[in-house]
RNA sequence: CGGCCCGUAGCUCAGCUGGUAGAGCACGUGACUCUUAAUCAUGGGGUCGAGGGUUCGAUCCCCUCCGGGCCGACCA
């Protein structure tokens, strides 16, 4: 019996499917199947004078089809690109059979399936390079329509933007967008041309714990979870800085992990709960040296995946170059403020930040203002990569105190495009020092800021046993592979970002039908007509109910004996 | 959490403040031996996101809910 949830063109497919099969084709073949080449391999090698490529075997997906009575042309994509298959009905049959071609290749297969096509290539009349097929079998046989999107000189049409359903179905935007596989493409590319960055450095790559019984080594609330058999509370991991040090302590000089993390706080398009941070500690470096490092394994990434330093980000054409701007959080609030507040009281600062129109409030103390004073007033402003050093160390207290300069910690960020892509300081290696900051954070928890940090005894421990001065860094991996894919929304550079679990309409199981006193056969239909609970049946008009079933039946083909409306007035009298 | 916008065929979109829906592509059938957004002819395809209200009558107006996007708030 027809499934009635299927749309027209499913049937149609299934149907093709059982043809296939009546045909005594295996429309998912288990075999390998071998390729000796790609499409771009083809595109950009081929030539008539080399008469190369003349016994080619290749495999993808039907993209598109034209097809001319005895001849036809397809576009099928592999993992490379997309290349033009000439499919000529005497090419394909030699012999007397034509039933590949006519049949199946004509009637039985459509856009979405995957083939495996044996031929040699050859250019067409139009200038095409394009393989003409002398083999062609079925590898996998699509049976849901993909969206159809068409291209001529470089113009999309009816291209698959629907953001919902991208993300919820990112294969499909992977098949039909191919600058969405290339932005996936560029992220990996990062990755490894960081990852060997850091290696040939001799740092080493470690994995720490993701489900931490404290969190910690960062601002911000967390996922909670259970362990059954240790009955304990355990957190998903928001950094993992602190298990990071306590490998500089056992004794390694550098120690890097490309880790996700995950804070429970608002979803847009720069934040999603699972991100990946790259972080790196070296020991007996300081963050002069980090910042010289960043620099260096930022150009070597810029001209990795783009061959030159400079990245076209929006409207900005930003220039990875070394050396970047560097300016203290005093110096930048002067330079874009006009304003010197290196040398204010609190009080002073209050009055300053109400003068630029920045929302203070009683409870915010002086580095808190500061910080404010910045991420309003200069933030934006840095487009081209610049470093941001010495901030108040109120807001950092993993952070060491500065070597110079009262209230200040030896601290920088990268800000690039006008967001933060970076976070590094010479580490705090003093264990009094480290404990009283900590304490400091209790107080704040206890005044009800949800992110301050917790006091990890063991991390204490860990750094009383000496920990040596050390250099630390936190790269965001979404950020930078934002700006390197000069993507939007971080959504465009995670495969599956996270979405609202989409609520299922309520449908009664058939069973609840039956017991209703619905004939077997007529269920499906009369779910089908918008009953999909029984309770929706209640108090409905027998004669109109009647009328939709008939119709479904008929429309449908299913060829089932119409009840009356006596027969569906005595099912509905039983429900009420 | 607040403001604005969106949800109609497999996809991209029309639809006059109200009379139960249209187009292009895709799909079916037929034609066509080098096409390329193939073409020509013809046909089918829709609980208009869900529920409720107003109305003789709702894709359209009102309310609630679901999902998404943008901006802001919060936040790195």
């Amino acid at each position: 019996m027809i499934n009635l949830d299927l749309s027209e063109q499913e049937i149609i497919r299934r149907q093709s499917l059982e043809e296939i099969r009546s045909l005594g084709i295996n429309p998912y073949p288990a075999a390998e199947y071998n390729v000796n080449t790609n499409s771009t391999e083809i595109l950009s090698n081929y030539s008539v004078e080399k008469n190369n490529f003349q016994d080619v075997s290749i495999a993808g997906r039907i993209m598109t089809r034209r097809i001319m009575g005895n001849a036809s042309f397809i576009e099928i994509q592999d993992d490379k690109g997309k290349i033009q298959v000439y499919v000529k009905r005497d090419n394909l049959c030699p012999g007397e059979d034509k039933t590949l071609y006519n049949t199946v290749f004509k009637k039985l297969l459509d856009i979405g399936d995957i083939i495996g096509v044996k031929g040699n290539v050859f250019i067409t009349q139009m200038g095409e390079t394009s393989i003409n097929a002398v083999e062609l079998i079925i590898l996998s046989k699509s049976i849901k329509p993909l969206p159809v999107v068409k291209e001529k000189d470089g113009v999309i049409y009816d291209a698959f933007t629907d953001p919902d359903q991208r993300y919820r179905q990112r294969h499909l935007d992977l098949i039909v967008n191919p600058h969405v596989r290339d932005a996936f493409l560029k992220r990996t590319k990062l990755t490894n041309s960081m990852r060997e960055f850091l290696n040939q450095k001799g740092y080493l790559e470690v994995e720490t714990p993701i489900l931490q019984p404290l969190y910690g080594g960062a601002a911000a609330r967390p996922f909670k979870t259970h362990h059954n058999t240790l009955d304990q509370t355990l957190y998903l991991r928001i950094a993992n800085e602190l298990y990071l040090k306590r490998l500089i302590v056992g004794g390694f000089d550098g120690v890097y992990e490309f880790a996700k993390d995950f804070r429970n706080e608002g979803m847009d398009r720069f934040h999603n709960p699972e991100f990946t941070q790259m972080e790196l500690y070296v020991a007996y470096k300081d963050y002069n040296w980090m910042m010289n490092t960043v620099e260096e394994m930022v150009e070597k990434i810029a001209l990795d995946i783009h061959g030159t330093t400079e990245v076209q980000v929006g409207d900005h054409k930003i220039n990875f170059k070394r050396p970047w701007k560097r300016f203290t959080m005093f110096e930048a609030i002067k330079e874009f403020t006009g304003i010197d507040i290196s040398q204010m009281d609190e009080n002073q600062l209050t009055e300053t930040a109400k003068k630029l129109g920045v929302e203070v409030n009683d409870t915010m103390g002086k580095g808190k203002i500061i910080d404010e004073i910045f991420g309003e007033m200069c933030e934006a402003k840095l487009i081209q990569p610049t470093f941001i050093t010495d901030y108040p160390v109120e807001m950092s207290p993993l952070a060491k105190k500065h070597r110079s300069v009262d209230g200040l910690v030896e601290r920088f960020e990268a800000i690039c495009n006008g967001k933060e892509i970076c976070n590094a300081y010479s580490e705090l290696n003093d264990p009094i020092d480290q404990r009283e900051r900590f304490e400091q954070q209790l107080i704040l928890g206890k005044r009800g800021d949800e992110e301050a940090m917790v006091l990890d005894e063991d991390f204490l421990k860990a750094i009383e046993y000496g920990m040596p001065p050390t250099a630390g860094l936190g790269i965001g991996i979404d950020r930078l592979t934002m700006i390197m894919t000069n993507s939007q929304s971080i959504q465009d550079v995670l495969f599956f970002p996270q979405m609202r679990q989409e609520k299922k309409s309520q449908k009664d199981d058939t069973s609840k039908f039956a017991d209703a006193g619905i004939p077997s056969e007529w269920i499906p239909i009369v779910q089908k007509s918008g009953h999909l609970t029984v309770e929706s049946l209640k108090g409905i008009n027998a004669a109109s109910l009647h009328n939709k079933l008939c119709g479904t039946n008929k429309k449908h083909k299913l060829g089932l004996a119409n009840p009356s409306i006596d027969d569906i007035k005595s099912w509905l009298e039983k429900l009420n």
